[in-house]
DNA sequence: TAATAAATACTACAGTTGTAAAAGTAGGAG
DNA sequence: CTCCTACTTTTACAACTGTAGTATTTATTA
């Protein structure tokens, strides 16, 4: 398996924006995060120099700006983060945490009922 | 709500032997520790110092040595980790992440069958 | 009481992260 | 051809982390 490179939680913020849009250009990634956050564009700037010296982003230049894509696909990287989440604190099961969700009762019946919902789908899927 | 202190993964490493021994004294610390890892215990030491100059341990000299307890439950803690964990790469449900781990099929049909036990043993615990 | 062993306290140091200011450069406007 | 402006590149800097080494204190033993 490849190695996934790390990813910090300011860096995933940027990250979302090339996944969304991507193929993007700097102006147009400082512009959707001016949107959703405080950050100057220079502390952008610096993300994505980052993240392409991590090799998370792939940048080519196009006429005087910056044209980023993803390295990294998003699920991967969830699906990287999950499991190290799961190991630190629920012994690497995701049976585990959601045991311990519903012995905490952070689960309310609607969730529970949407949850038999997500089960049976998956069973069905199963039986093709 | 009061502020958990941050803890990082080594020194949750720590505190997982304090909460399974607590009280307990530094070189019990280290000996437990120095079974798991490869900490030198000069690791250890700088690691409990940072707990307790974060609040998350109290210390007691007891004789020539320390003695620690925690003073952060460690359920409280893996539930504000979860929270933002969820927050994170899930939109804050669990149920999204339950259904992004179906739809990559991550569950076993163990798995599956295990967590419908568990959610009808809630139904019941609900009923009461 | 003086030496030793054990524990604590202080110091170190590089890598990552959040946050950005300052300086350089090249292309378009005049 | 020159200046401005938008972009890019370089530099900064403190807090947090992982990982210890070194120095100091103190209880115990000879």
């Amino acid at each position: 398996m490849k190695d996934i490179p790390q990813i910090s939680e300011a860096e995933y913020e940027v990250m979302k924006v090339i996944w969304n849009f991507e193929p993007i250009s700097t102006p147009e990634v400082v512009e959707k995060l001016s949107n959703k956050s405080d950050w100057k564009p220079n502390t952008i700037h610096t993300m994505l120099a980052r993240l392409v010296k991590k090799k998370a982003l792939h940048a080519r230049k196009d006429g005087r700006v910056f044209i980023y894509s993803s390295l990294v696909e998003k699920h991967e990287y969830v699906e990287q983060k999950s499991k190290s989440f799961l190991q630190q604190f629920f012994g690497g099961t995701l049976n585990s945490m959601i045991l311990n969700f519903i012995e905490n009762d952070k689960l309310s019946n609607e969730d529970i009922s949407e949850l038999k919902k997500i089960l049976s789908m998956r069973d069905k899927k199963g039986e093709k």
